[in-house]
DNA sequence: AAATATGTGATTGATTTTGATCGAATCGAT
DNA sequence: ATCGATTCGATCAAAATCAATCACATATTT
């Protein structure tokens, strides 16, 4: 597998940002590139200022956003997948609340084409993220700013999110469980997501695969908030007949994967994505 | 599958947004057309700046904020000055709000040191680059989010100011008039700075010594609700009676010279003799 | 139908990136 | 401090990619 440029430095940063340290050595072995060519690309990394020459290899500068950015690296191949779909299912001119997980994070690339979206969102990342094109209006809420999760949560967002609605909520889940619903490991999103949700006239739910596995802490709301699921693998019998019972549509892609990015898939391996050959759908 | 030239161009856009990158060969591959031809659909793309194209490829392209970056470096060592003695003027365990512009901007990074200060904005550019240390609590306002500007205003942005009283406002203006007050160059920030102001406890107006002659289109606030006023250099007479003829207080540098225009203050401290004998501009 | 315009693919020379080599610098252990 | 083993940085040839050009095919206009 060959890779530009950029696409290389991009894969040791996102190693850096996993591991604390990598090493030239390792990094040339697993990309399969000299040595030389890992040195010039940590040397280039660390002129923009994003990692840290060391002795034998180079490490992380600063801590400040590493947890989102790491978390952000987990399954990426599958959250761009679910992004992808729900973008596919929103249409122009509609309202959508985005929340502030790396999930939903992956859907805003992918909504530089719509016209006429309002986008209602608390994440400064997201919103930073999002295109800057005439057809797409933004609405930040305010609040208490929390850096490490560059969002804003609390009295001031809730109030804020009180004076709308209408929309169509997007929103993620840090676990899933059929008794409990859907849960974050953070309460004060937790929270909000929940008014989120209640002020909402339809949610999507957008998770990959891994989170119908461990619930988290905190209760965002029950399952009949929830109108759609959108995710990267068929959901095991079990879960399928729990949600088709409560009648929520279940959205996951085609096998048809698309013709550039077959090989990309393999990270997490999800069960059976048959890599076929250039099919449109 | 034959594709007109606008389907293919679209197909490699939705791509390259979807993906972080393509490589030309593999969409030469995926689309089944030459090499060349997917090289001149992405110099096509990159020259409407919708893409931009690196080696083996093209990738999206970054948000750039370049109209505020040539705005701020205007005058960047006077607002410097201000923002440093205004910093000097914050006590630990206040609340401030700080206007948008690129005056108070200066002033982010000079709050390190303060503990359990509160800082309202309705800036994400400010809010990106305020400390992130415990001491500091910040509070951003909501509403329509302005990509160009980095900043909220609108209905929502002033409900969200409603909520708050109590605090300092540190604002800039584009323009002083002493018939007609502070005025700025935008109307939806004037009128969400006026709310601010008669809300806040205490005005301070943050200016470098060009604002002094400017007047701007939009109105602001008279200059009743102001409080202080912190400039680069003294100013002249006539502003400095008017000033004091309304109870205002007049911060500037010690060791400044007297407003000239040009010559921008050294980083550190000025030296006394105004006179240096190769004043270019 | 002829003429024109536009788009495509192949070729060629220029440019960029890569990999290998070698001396210099750095680290760890004696 | 000295030695041995890595690692680093610079240099250069090879490989990959790019930009320009030309010939040909297709669509559009006259």
């Amino acid at each position: 597998m060959k890779y530009t440029t950029q696409q290389r430095r991009d894969l040791i940063l996102s190693q850096v940002l996993e591991n604390n340290h990598v090493k030239v050595k390792e990094l040339a072995d697993s990309i399969a590139v000299s040595e030389a060519t890992v040195r010039r690309d940590l040397k280039s990394l660390a002129d923009d200022n994003q990692i840290k020459l060391v002795y034998g290899g180079a490490e992380q500068l600063r801590i400040s956003d590493f947890s989102f950015r790491a978390k952000a690296r987990r399954n990426y191949e599958a959250k761009r997948v679910v992004g992808r779909l729900a973008a596919e299912l929103i249409g122009d001119d509609e309202q959508i609340f985005i929340d502030s997980g790396t999930t939903c994070f992956e859907l805003a690339p992918m909504l530089k084409r719509k016209r006429g979206l309002t986008i209602i969102a608390n994440s400064s990342r997201l919103v930073l993220e999002l295109p800057d094109v005439p057809g797409i209006n933004i609405i930040t809420l305010g609040g208490r700013y929390r850096p490490d999760r560059m969002d804003a949560v609390g009295p001031l967002a809730t109030a804020a999110l009180d004076q709308l609605r209408g929309y169509t909520a997007l929103i993620g889940a840090d676990g899933l469980s059929m008794d409990f619903g859907l849960t974050a490991s953070d309460m004060e999103s937790a929270f909000l997501f929940r008014q989120a949700v209640q002020n909402a006239a339809a949610t999507w739910l957008l998770v990959d695969h891994s989170k119908f596995l461990t619930p988290s802490l905190f209760k965002i709301v029950d399952w009949e908030a929830i109108s759609r699921v959108i995710t990267d693998c068929p959901p095991r019998p079990e879960w399928a007949e729990f949600l088709s019972a409560r009648n929520i549509e279940v959205i996951y892609p085609q096998e048809a994967a698309p013709a550039v990015e077959g090989p990309q898939l393999t990270e997490t391996s999800p069960p059976e994505s048959p890599t076929s050959d250039h099919s449109q759908e």
